[in-house]
DNA sequence: AGCACGCCGACT
DNA sequence: GTCGGCGTGCTC
């Protein structure tokens, strides 16, 4: 009797599982039928146990009969059919498959062990008989912090013994084993605990963001306010307002660096510290993390892009902070870009997406113009400072002497800051002392051996780097094809021939050098800032390095040396980039009573991108910009998909014309339309090449398989990566 | 992704 | 004669 109940509760259904593995589809599993969508389970595959999640019904095209058993369903909220719908559409959208987006939504350690206790380890009375160094560190570490327990692999870590030594003291009763809750909750969040005075202009563009908040449903908003404006105070009231509507935001910040001060600033403002997720916090603390916030516990996370693939409940605000960043693209691996999953994951739960900046992309321009996102404006400087004025040097009007690199007005700018006593900054992003070096003998250019690029002299280094691949080799004194001495001419400047230049005009001033390969810590970087901040430099010879978050409060005047440089190359973003740097640059300068100016060096003052820096009038140039995007059928008009092929092989022909032109019918038959450059430069590709075939693929189109069918086509040799390019496009 | 199967070079 | 390189293909 009691038999045939056990099998009847036990009616077996099947299921298909995501398994995150690169497989096209979810696979059929059997399992109880009462087993929800969603969970968590552990299934067999391949002769090896891995994880997966019930993504629906069986799809019954494999023989039942050789379907395998779901093992173990985990003890752990089903995945929602939000998370199930967003990665199926992630998926979709880069290009991949399902089941590679969904082991990003799997990552964390310990998913699978039971809620419970954890091991650590308290200070015991006892003492050994016998006190080895060892020992007495352990005994150090737990007697700096008296009455709490440790891990035994934090304790080992910090005081730097084995596991074995541990045991050593537990026998003697110094140490004893005891139990802690798993996995503390975060404390909770009070909107209202220290509330912040705002401006006019912050207090009406708060109030507007928390009115989408509160409406519950999606909307996409681009928060634009220039460098200083408050934008953070703005954003964290609409967190507030997500706080008081009990549903969870989530905060995203392009670089880890940032995390540090902006948890505390978030923790000043609600009383508590919210939940942190990046590529950096320890094995317990993401597992923590977590699993808090799919119980619906942590209301607030601030994370890295990864933090988009988090288990929320009800996720009521998504912010993208510097959301024109381009760390928000992710390349190696699952490639994608988190501010446009954002936008998708909001649009799926129900939630606002918030992008903020002070210079926002060419796609979020174009989304507010073609009505996808509201647009809110942060006008004024906190305190009522004025942007530095900006203003073009024409290089063909005002040359510098030859051999040397800035004009006349720059000189003066710098010589008139530095006599008052205020910071003067020459920007150029370019490291190394020079781009190219040549023989006066016989004409040789140093070139890169493993790929095409120039050599880039480093002096300080006393090396010849390439920029492209990382090849690196001692610098020359004689000329390696014809053996002539003191006949190498440096051609071009770097930050390091620039800091020469004003070292020789300025003997008096002194002069910091901010590069990234001249700091050997990161570290050590941010103490090299830090002096230049508190005022210990005169001028700043720098790249990008000084773009970014930095704040320089005795900066009056910034000089860019080369403005023109990044519009050479042929990248589609070039004009926009540029734009966004030199803004972002010239904004160093200046603060609330002395404001600040910039020149930038030019040899095309009538560039459209220059007379935009100049004007200021960015939205008319990028919307122009935009278009011409719109003609090319670039992103976000059209899903671009490029294939990107690159190795670092000497490689003969291995994509022909006749290859190509396959790959291209089918994909032209599906109805997609291949964009120049073709990849046919690839037939003759010497060291590092990258070649790139852009599709304007219709939705719908079998992409994937085209793609695949391409690379079976050309048949690429080992050492060859072959990946899938993919850029933004709106959603809805 | 893993992992097994499978076909060509340098070794006990 | 094998060990082992990683190219190719499959996983319910």
């Amino acid at each position: 009797m009691s038999d045939l109940f056990e099998h009847a509760a036990a009616v077996e259904a099947v299921f298909s599982v995501l398994t995150p593995a690169p497989i096209e589809r979810a696979l059929d599993y059997l399992a109880p039928a009462e087993t929800p969508i969603g969970a968590f389970v552990e299934v067999p595959l391949g002769g090896r146990s891995i994880s997966g999640v019930v993504w629906g019904p069986g799809s019954g095209d494999f023989a039942r009969d050789k379907l395998k058993r779901i093992e173990r369903v985990l003890d752990l909220p089903p995945m929602r059919s939000e998370m199930r719908e967003f990665l199926s559409r992630a998926a979709e959208y880069t290009i991949t498959d399902p089941g590679m987006m969904t082991r990003l939504a799997t990552r964390a350690p310990g998913l699978a062990d039971p809620p419970g206790a954890r091991k650590i380890w308290r200070l015991g009375e006892g003492r050994p008989d016998r006190m080895t160094d060892a020992r007495r560190r352990v005994l150090a570490v737990m007697e700096e912090y008296p009455g709490l327990g440790f891990a035994p692999s934090d304790l080992c870590t910090l005081a730097g013994v084995s596991a074995g030594v541990l045991n050593g003291l537990a026998e003697a009763g110094a140490l004893i084993a005891a139990e802690a809750p798993r996995d503390a909750p975060y404390a909770p969040l009070d909107p209202d605990a220290n509330p912040v005075t705002l401006t006019d202009a912050q207090a009406a563009a708060a109030e507007e963001l928390c009115r989408s908040v509160a409406g519950r449903a999606y909307s996409a908003i681009l928060l634009k306010g220039v460098t200083g404006s408050g934008k953070t105070e703005v954003y964290l009231e609409a967190v507030a307002e997500c706080l008081r509507q009990g549903r969870q935001a989530l905060i995203l910040l392009p670089e880890i660096a940032l995390t540090a001060t902006f948890l505390k600033r978030v923790e000043q403002r609600f009383g508590a510290r919210p939940a942190e997720w990046h590529s950096a916090i320890t094995g317990a603390e993401r597992r923590r993390a977590w699993r808090a916030v799919s119980a619906g516990n942590a209301q607030v996370v601030v994370g890295a892009r990864s933090a988009l693939f988090l288990p929320f409940t009800d996720l009521g605000l998504i912010v993208v902070d510097e959301e024109h960043d381009t760390s928000y693209k992710q390349e190696d691996g699952v490639r994608y870009h988190a501010r446009d999953m954002a936008v998708l994951r909001a649009s799926i739960e129900g939630g606002v997406a918030m992008l903020a900046s002070a210079t926002p992309s060419l796609e979020s321009w174009a989304n507010v113009d073609a009505g996808k996102y509201a647009r809110l404006d942060l006008p004024e400087r906190f305190g009522g400072a004025v942007l530095p004025t900006i203003s073009a040097i024409d290089l063909r009007v005002a040359p510098p002497e030859p051999g040397q690199w800035l004009s006349r007005p720059v000189v003066d700018a710098v010589a008139e800051r530095v006599a008052r006593g205020e910071q003067a900054m020459l920007f150029l992003n370019r490291r190394g002392y020079a781009p190219l070096t040549l023989c006066r003998g016989c004409g040789h250019r140093f070139g890169c051996p493993d790929c095409d690029a120039w050599l880039v002299e480093h002096r300080f280094r006393r090396q010849m780097l390439c920029h492209q691949c990382g090849h690196s080799e001692a610098a020359p004194s004689k000329c390696p094809s014809c053996g002539a001495e003191d006949r190498l001419a440096a051609c071009g400047p770097g930050v390091e021939r620039l800091a020469e230049e004003a070292a020789a005009r300025f003997p008096d001033a002194r002069l910091a050098i901010l590069s990234s390969d001249l700091a050997a810590s990161a570290a050590e970087q941010k103490a090299r800032i830090d002096a230049i901040a508190a005022g210990e430099a005169d001028i700043v010879v720098g790249t990008q390095i000084v773009a970014k978050g930095h704040n320089f409060p005795l900066l009056t005047f910034v000089g860019v040396v080369d403005a023109d440089l990044g519009l050479q190359g042929g990248d589609m973003r070039a004009a926009e980039r540029t734009f966004q740097l030199m803004r972002q640059v010239a904004g160093r300068a200046g603060r609330a009573d002395k404001p600040g100016s910039a020149m930038l060096q030019t040899a095309a003052p009538d560039h459209p991108v220059m007379r935009a820096i100049v004007s200021g009038d960015e939205e008319a140039f990028f919307l122009r910009e935009a278009e011409a995007r719109r003609a090319a059928g670039a992103p976000p008009y059209g899903r671009m998909i490029g294939v990107v092929v690159s190795g670092r092989d000497e490689t003969r022909v291995w994509a022909t014309a006749v290859e190509l032109g396959r790959a291209g019918d089918r994909l032209r038959a599906a109805g997609c339309q291949l964009l120049g450059p073709a990849p046919a430069p690839i037939a003759r590709v010497r060291g590092l090449s990258r070649a790139r075939l852009l599709i304007k693929a219709p939705k719908g189109a079998p992409v994937q398989s085209a793609a695949r069918s391409w690379r079976e086509a050309v048949k690429i040799p080992s050492g060859i990566r072959v990946i899938l390019d993919v850029d933004p496009q709106s959603f809805l």
